[in-house]
DNA sequence: AGTCGTTAGTCGCGACCACAAACTAAGTCG
DNA sequence: CGACTTAGTTTGTGGTCGCGACTAACGACT
């Protein structure tokens, strides 16, 4: 991720890191005084006095007058994140949606746009001018706000592979080695804007460590129920991408020998027993349709088998501690092998958390080998839908905390 | 990792980054002139001039006469490692044996010393005195040498847990919640000397990673045999530990449901199936035994075994096929969800490997979802049952490569 | 009101380090 | 023997942090 790949190190390399480390400090602590800001990172106070002061004139710092607490001495000065200037945007393509999340500097919402699209039917090259139609409309938007955007990350439900920008395979949207990001440029006007791309449950695994509920758990492992069952894994703060982008591809792990049929053509994986598709099949088979037309209507066919839970129905509550039970097993796994301090559970997991939940945890623990899973909490997504694209934009403002992407030297570019 | 807990650089850091990576070129480069370190690191030649001095002050580093490929221009002042100064020792405690290996700088082999002992007989307190005796000779042997001993790490075949220095859980040697580190510094005349412990098949993959037939494969899981199976994680270059010391644990996921009953109580993990005492109890019934004494001769019953297989038993290469079919089942598992670039498979199955790698190898292309493995290369160690100590030792090596532990600022101890 | 004590933040200096450019060194080639 | 080439050193510069002294701004106490 360093520019120099060797990992050698010069001034402004020290000067970025401290930024980034004050930053990251008043990002947490805020609001907060430059006194604390030294006592905390460790750097000395005339150096804190420097950093700030480029923060400032770099419009990403405001001081936010005096602290409030009466205490003896000097009253400080406190420093606040002004996250309005810098936006970052996070796109996501799927398999009946385009998204679109905008967030500031300091992670809040900028804007949040949801448009319903048969990605199928449009083809990946439609797929392109319309999600750049978004990002035009978005930064549109941010430029009459005089707003800058530091970057952009197209969350994609499919493997995204070694070669740059490009998604290796897509099978719910019939993606095959397409090279998305310089299509997209393609599309875009502005063509100095950093693109990156990324697997859906990789960034939504992000935005669970960026925002959410156990947010900034350096361990964590997402996961999501979805047509497949994707995962996303969080080691020591970064996420894992493997040696060729296949990192946490938990859906085709094989828990069944002889178990059901995947679409993968194997049996017995992960995705076949808790996807969406064998969760309608089990719970209510009369609303399985034909494999023709089983994306369009997902949402309302789980509503449903909620509502028949809801009210009772045998057939449907059991099978729905099937599903949790293997949902058990297979997170059972994940946490034996990666030991993390947080399992999130997201997409239809939730909706149908209360029937699938209690036996999942049972099993859980009974197949964990630390004891008290390892002191892991297992918690429920609260970002919804919105979760890979506020992912996306999550992962660029990670990015600039970690000064791996540094921000513009001069401030240029926005108003005054 | 790093001192300062917050992240923030300072001159010192620059320095000793800048010294780590200089060293790290010249280990891999070696022998190569300032000049092609300035190019490949990006320093600029005044600076690795600057560096290199230091590095030869220290007795890192020596000058070896000209270049020998005649080229136009000055000749050049070729450099490499000189590591007989500074030595690492990494030691591991077994069911049935002590051992030691002391590596230098340039990780050569200083000593290889083997000690079989009776664990279990000995207690935790016993195994200690031993430890630290052979641990002392070793540093004795250095001190006559003239060289400086930089670290020493302990190789535990067991959880290491949160709670610094402590063994939480060591089941083949009976120990529980013990503190080794501490009773091993007691027990050691030097109390300068940097101690740290870790999980044997963390430190077997440690070992891999550095001296390997793979070595340096920035991403690597390396699964071990034994009484047990082990495994240990590089993920980027750095070991995964998890959240609380339980990451990499694979032995105990559960691959068939209703399966042969496990020591710790489940059925169907993965080393009820695969490890020792399943592979003699499935390939050689009669030697198994009684569970009294089962840990004493096992290298003999798995080369008894291996014995029959040659000759062609029927029952026991049968036996072996599904062994090997699980451990491919077990390993596809791995690849699915790390995505590494080599699976190392080290321990008994070493021995065993003309008759479990044929079925292993058809089974995890069957269950891995990425084509080709996902790149992954599967390989079988080559480091013998001396993999944990040595990976020890290495993983002291690693440390400086990575200047998270940095030499002794001034060569000041040793001779001249 | 004035002084003292306390805490916040700035200023000036020195140390350190990497970098750039000029320079020296030591060869080959014609 | 001089032009050319490459290796490595010297010297000076700029940038960055740490340190200690300083100023600033307040409360508390007399």
């Amino acid at each position: 991720m360093r520019p120099v790949s060797s990992g050698a190190v010069d001034f402004i390399d020290v000067r970025e890191t401290n930024l980034a480390v004050v930053l990251r400090f008043i990002r947490r602590e805020a609001p907060c005084s430059r006194a604390e800001v030294a006592a905390g990172t460790g750097l000395n106070k005339a150096t804190i006095s420097n950093i700030v002061a480029e923060l400032i004139t770099r419009g990403i710092v405001v001081e936010v007058g005096a602290s409030e607490e009466r205490r003896i001495g000097r009253p400080a000065v406190m420093l606040t994140l002004d996250g309005r200037r810098f936006t970052a945007l996070g796109l996501e393509v799927n398999v009946d949606y385009l998204s679109a999340v905008m967030v500031d500097l300091a992670e809040r919402d900028v804007l949040t746009w949801h448009e319903p699209v048969q990605a199928a039917e449009l083809g990946a090259e439609g797929c392109v001018v319309r999600l750049a139609d978004l990002a035009r409309r978005a930064m549109g938007e941010m430029a009459r706000q005089h707003r800058e955007v530091l970057g952009i990350t197209i969350a994609v439900p499919g493997l995204i592979g070694t070669s740059d920008g490009e998604v290796a395979e897509a099978p719910n949207l019939g993606w095959h080695e397409f090279p998305l990001v310089d299509r997209f440029r393609e599309q875009l006007d502005d063509s100095s804007v950093a693109l990156s791309l990324d697997n859906d449950a990789n960034l939504g695994a992000v935005g669970e460590y960026r925002r959410g509920a156990l947010a900034h758990t350096q361990n964590l492992v997402y996961l999501t129920g979805e047509v497949g069952v994707g995962g996303g894994v969080i080691i020591n703060g970064a996420l894992m991408r493997g040696s060729s982008g296949y990192g946490g591809e938990v859906g085709h792990i094989t828990l069944m020998q002889d178990g059901p049929l995947c679409g993968c053509g194997r049996r017995g994986c992960f995705e076949a027993l808790v996807g969406i598709g064998s969760i309608i099949q089990q719970a209510a088979p009369d609303l399985a349709g034909s494999t023709a037309q089983p994306l369009t209507d997902l949402a309302a066919k789980v509503a449903e088998v909620a509502r028949r839970a809801e009210a009772g129905d045998a057939r449907t509550t059991a099978a729905l501690v099937r599903v949790g039970e293997w949902l058990g097993r297979g997170s059972a796994i994940l946490l034996n092998l990666f030991n993390p301090q947080a399992l999130i559970l997201g997409g239809y997991f939730v909706t149908l958390a209360p029937w699938i939940m209690p036996p999942a945890r049972r099993t859980l623990a009974a197949h964990t080998i630390a004891p008290n899973l390892g002191g892991c909490q297992v918690a429920l997504s609260t970002l919804g839908f919105t979760a890979a694209a506020r992912g996306g934009a999550s992962s660029i403002i990670d990015a600039i905390d970690t000064a791996r992407l540094p921000l513009p030297r001069s401030g240029s570019a926005a108003h005054r």
